[in-house]
DNA sequence: CTAGGGTTAG
């Protein structure tokens, strides 16, 4: 009877191991009724112990938890499996429970229990005490220093919790230092931000004669990433690649994240076709490596391709995709994004509802980010944030203020200099100039928020938008930190916009300092003076970029067809359809004028007649690709237009009216940003 | 039968 019932054991056995390694519940399932069947009803302990390292393993807490309970006499075995399971998915209360259930049994933690209970300790939210306590049992059961595993645990949860002084000094106290205690170290420096450490830690490993293992290599490419050492990583690639860790996906991950952080997507895309297996991170990475480079378009094809070729879709890959789509403004795929993560019940994730409420507000869609917004379950800075921010997206400075006081009088989540932003640039949009400078004015005494530099342009453009660009100007002298491009450009912006010309020319010769290179501010001054009808000292700034050889970018717009580019400049007649061109922008002219257009020739050049400045705007680059992409693009679809330069004033109004008239969507990406046009509006509600 | 350090996101 007893072997009988030790061969069942081990055949049970073997049956639990292959349902862990399938990751399968059923076979879970199966293999414990079978246990049920063939052991009761005297089931031996270590039977139960297999049930719950079994389902800890499955991440089936509630079983784990049944299988526990149901363990008549439980072992320190039976405890650390469950203790392991809860910590390693994520549960570190629950293992921290069953890790004091245990003491109080008067179970004594072995050396496999320390290293589980240390990684709930170091994951386990307001309770930095716990910690030192398992330390102190551990040194008192006689693990430490003398056990690896168990000093790499305590080493690594003194790192999480931010006790970095004494994780360091363990670290220098092992007697045992081996590869892992030195990738500790590496990780948690990349994880803290200090890439640097994470170098030297290695070069560190490897003076100690230590050989680096896929886990330092991961690191090792982090913190080239996290510091943007371009060069450093390259090299590093070579050496990853002869000893063929490049083979782990884990590493190559990493590489694809590396080189997408330093700004080469491309370097990133060859990593990732040469992967001979890939996981959804592999995906993942590659996808953001090109969001993150501005190649939206890219990024959303990878999450296409990944489709078609069976990944699912994860929290990770739908909040990142969910970013592209706010890149793109493209309300429609973020549309059929929030269903798939509906679908896939993922849509209450942190990562994804944050993500829809941006893009839904990058949209202009607030209704829609409020509606995702108001029912998420909890919420962090960056999903205050991103709801801030759609506010601000479209000027709403009454909603904006409503919801940073919901913020501030909740309480859980305290408010960040980007909140500020958001809230000070709604209230600029908005004109609630008043609100806005007094919440600038006690930013710091009610909020411990210091103002930055960013919040300095932000009440420049507040009051520079309400006229007060003198009252700016002061605030700028007496700033104690140095102004910025973004704070002169808000005041010339300001200056150029209510004709205050001498402020704006200070302004101007400022930005000149800063950034002499840059066509764009010798571009706007010049326009300033022209339109203040200074004909004169415009072309003399003119005449200055000329001697000085800043070129400025000549302005033109692009559109694809049939997979051809075609390139429009201002005044262009070359095209080959130019006739039908110009004979569909004078049948527009006259349907928008009948519908109420009036030109805006305030971006005209030259000292011309009212006529001609209004002939010269209607020739302009995005109103040719325009005309071609009307001509050529069959009814239905989007006309896609990409242009060099911020998009103008004219033919920002006249597409408004044009996609009203024709039934139309209009989507112009500048190089600022989307401007998505629809019946009679633009997405960015004029504001860009 | 039970263990430590790892890659992606808002």
């Amino acid at each position: 009877m007893a072997a009988a019932l030790a061969a069942d054991a081990q055949q049970l056995a073997a049956v639990v191991e292959a349902a862990i390694s399938a990751r399968s519940p059923r076979l879970g399932r199966a293999a414990h009724a079978r246990a049920l069947r063939l052991l009761a009803p005297s089931v031996p302990p270590f039977i139960c112990a297999h049930l719950v390292n079994l389902y800890s393993k499955l991440d089936l807490p509630g079983a784990a938890a049944a299988a526990l309970a149901a363990d008549p006499s439980p072992t320190v075995v039976s405890f650390t499996a469950f203790i392991s399971g809860a910590a390693q998915h994520g549960r570190p209360v629950p293992a921290l429970s069953a890790f004091a259930a245990m003491l109080r049994l008067g179970l004594r933690p072995n050396d496999f229990t320390f290293p589980s209970a240390f990684k709930a300790a170091a994951a386990a939210p307001g309770s930095a005490a716990v910690g030192p306590q398992v330390h102190a049992l551990a040194l008192r059961c006689g693990y430490l220093p003398g056990d690896a595993f168990v000093s790499c645990a305590a080493l690594d949860m003194y790192f999480k919790t931010g006790r970095t002084v004494l994780a360091r000094r363990l670290f220098e106290e092992m007697p045992n230092r081996n590869v892992v205690a030195w990738n500790a170290v590496m990780t948690n420096a990349v994880l803290d931000g200090r890439p640097l450490e994470t170098v030297e830690a290695y070069f560190g490993l490897r003076a100690a004669g230590g050989a680096p293992n896929v886990v330092s290599v991961c690191a090792f490419f982090n913190a080239c990433a996290g510091a943007g050492c371009l060069s450093l990583g390259e090299q590093f690639h070579g050496f990853v690649v002869k000893c063929g860790f490049e083979k782990d996906v884990s590493v190559s991950n990493s590489m694809v994240d590396f080189y997408g952080k330093c700004r080469c997507a491309g370097k990133a895309r060859v990593v990732f076709d040469g992967m001979g297996v890939r996981n959804s991170v592999s995906w993942c990475s590659m996808l953001v490596a090109h969001a993150q480079n501005g190649e939206e378009e890219e990024a959303f094809f990878v999450y296409l391709v990944a489709r078609r070729a069976g990944e699912e879709p994860t929290d990770f890959m739908v909040s990142s995709v969910l970013t592209t789509c706010a890149g793109l403004l493209g309300l429609e795929l973020g549309r059929a994004l929030h269903a798939v993560a509906v679908r896939s019940c993922i849509d209450a994730n942190i990562f994804v509802s944050s993500a829809l409420v941006d893009m839904y507000g990058k949209c202009g869609r607030v209704g829609d980010a409020e509606q995702v917004f108001f029912e998420m379950p909890q919420r962090n800075i960056v999903s205050w944030n991103a709801m801030t921010g759609g506010y601000a997206h479209i000027g709403d400075a009454r909603s904006a203020l409503a919801v940073f006081d919901d913020m501030i009088t909740g309480g859980e989540t305290a408010p960040n200099y980007i909140t500020l932003v958001n809230v000070l640039t709604a209230c600029s949009r908005g004109g609630l100039t008043k609100e806005g400078y007094e919440l600038f004015e006690t930013m710091k005494q009610r909020l411990g928020i210091e103002p930055r530099v960013e919040h300095y342009a932000c009440v420049v453009d507040l009051l520079g938008r309400a006229g007060m660009e003198e009252r700016a100007y002061e605030i700028i002298q007496q700033m104690p930190i140095r102004p910025s491009i973004s704070v002169w450009g808000a005041l010339l912006g300001a200056c150029k916009m209510h004709g205050k010309t001498e402020l704006g020319r200070i302004a101007a010769e400022k930005l000149f300092e800063l950034d002499p290179q840059d066509p764009g501010n010798h571009v706007l001054l010049s326009n300033m003076l022209a339109s203040a009808g200074r004909w004169a000292e415009a072309t003399d700034v003119r005449k200055e970029m000329k001697n000085v050889g800043i070129k400025k970018d000549p302005g033109r717009s692009w559109i694809t067809w049939k997979n051809v580019v075609h390139v429009f400049h201002a005044k262009d007649t070359k095209h080959e359809m130019n006739n039908e061109i110009q004979a569909l922008l004078a049948e527009l002219k006259g349907q928008m004028q009948a519908a109420g257009y009036m030109p805006d020739t305030q971006c005209a050049l030259y000292d011309l007649e009212e006529e001609e400045k209004e002939s010269e705007v209607f020739q302009h680059s995005e109103k040719l690709a325009l005309a071609f992409g009307l001509i050529c693009i069959p009814p239905g679809i989007p006309i896609r237009i990409m242009k060099n330069l911020r998009i103008c004033v004219d033919c920002h109004r006249a597409f408004k009216f044009i996609s009203g008239i024709i039934g139309r969507e209009i989507i112009v990406r500048d190089n600022s940003r989307f401007h998505h046009f629809k019946n009679y509006e633009c997405s960015c509600k004029d504001y860009w």
